[in-house]
DNA sequence: GTCTAAACGAGAAAAATTCACATTCGCAAC
DNA sequence: GTTGCGAATGTGAATTTTTCTCGTTTAGAC
């Protein structure tokens, strides 16, 4: 607890009962991208009374602090993840959702290329390859 | 208007006025990316009594018959794009929304490297790079 | 311990999208 | 050209996701 809360000082943002609870539940989730209603379940579950308003509030001011960022994959809602490691992408499993990360040095390179071309400050990019994950693929037949 | 009933038989859809309408719209529009509101705003602009259910309706199954992209940017609202030419992708402006498309064959190559290196069977990837365009580094000075 | 601004909880509201169902329309057969 | 039937539409309600409002509570400085 008290890592967490040393956390978020230095994110910047006061200390407060839900946010450390927000923040644990990321840390300890073994879904690396959880959805507002995944954290606001888990809650729930572990008898907290904290809002879904505030599951929202808390997800923003984290994303603004760069503790995690939102990704918009599709499906409705965002999902969150932690942003301990360094930048990544993402392969999605359009049937069972299944989310695998990878980091390629070439398209990083190629990327900051484009946006200089174009004229673009890039400030940040998201790559996502959708497609049957090998497990799917084994059920299909 | 011939021409689009050709389209929406091609693709294996009955030519109702809703979707010849909206396909015409889709054809028209100056801005590649709408949304379905846009779509539905022109209607009402042009006195076309199409309700905002069909259009939603008529977009997905275009999509689902390949005649157009749906994309999740972010900022709450999908847009639609004509499937006409061949696959790009997207710079998009985080201060004015504006979108420049661009195709890149090393980051299309190592894509499809990546998906079969993690076993996965491909079918669609998009890459968004964020940043501020040009115009608007301008405005900022 | 007190104080104050910041943060919270609950529920209402907004925004985007989908659903249900009675009505209408496209189109193929006559 | 008429007719018939299943597919498609319009309306308005419902759902889903996210944000807002506002009265109450809390964290952290003094």
């Amino acid at each position: 607890m008290a890592v967490q809360n040393a956390e978020l000082r230095r994110a910047g943002l006061k200390a407060t009962l839900p946010r450390l609870r927000i923040l644990q539940i990321l840390e300890d989730s073994t879904d690396l991208h959880v959805s507002a209603e995944d954290v606001y379940r888990t809650l729930l579950e572990a008898g907290e009374s904290i809002g879904l308003a505030t599951v929202y509030r808390v997800l923003t001011q984290f994303e603004q602090a760069g503790l995690v960022i939102r990704h918009n994959f599709d499906g409705g809602s965002a999902v969150f993840e932690l942003a301990a490691g360094e930048h990544h992408d993402h392969l999605v499993c359009v049937r069972c959702n299944r989310v695998t990360e990878f980091v390629d040095q070439v398209i990083e390179e190629r990327q900051r290329r484009i946006a200089a071309e174009n004229g673009f400050a890039m400030t940040d990019h998201s790559l996502v390859i959708h497609g049957i994950c090998s497990d799917c693929q084994r059920d299909s037949d």
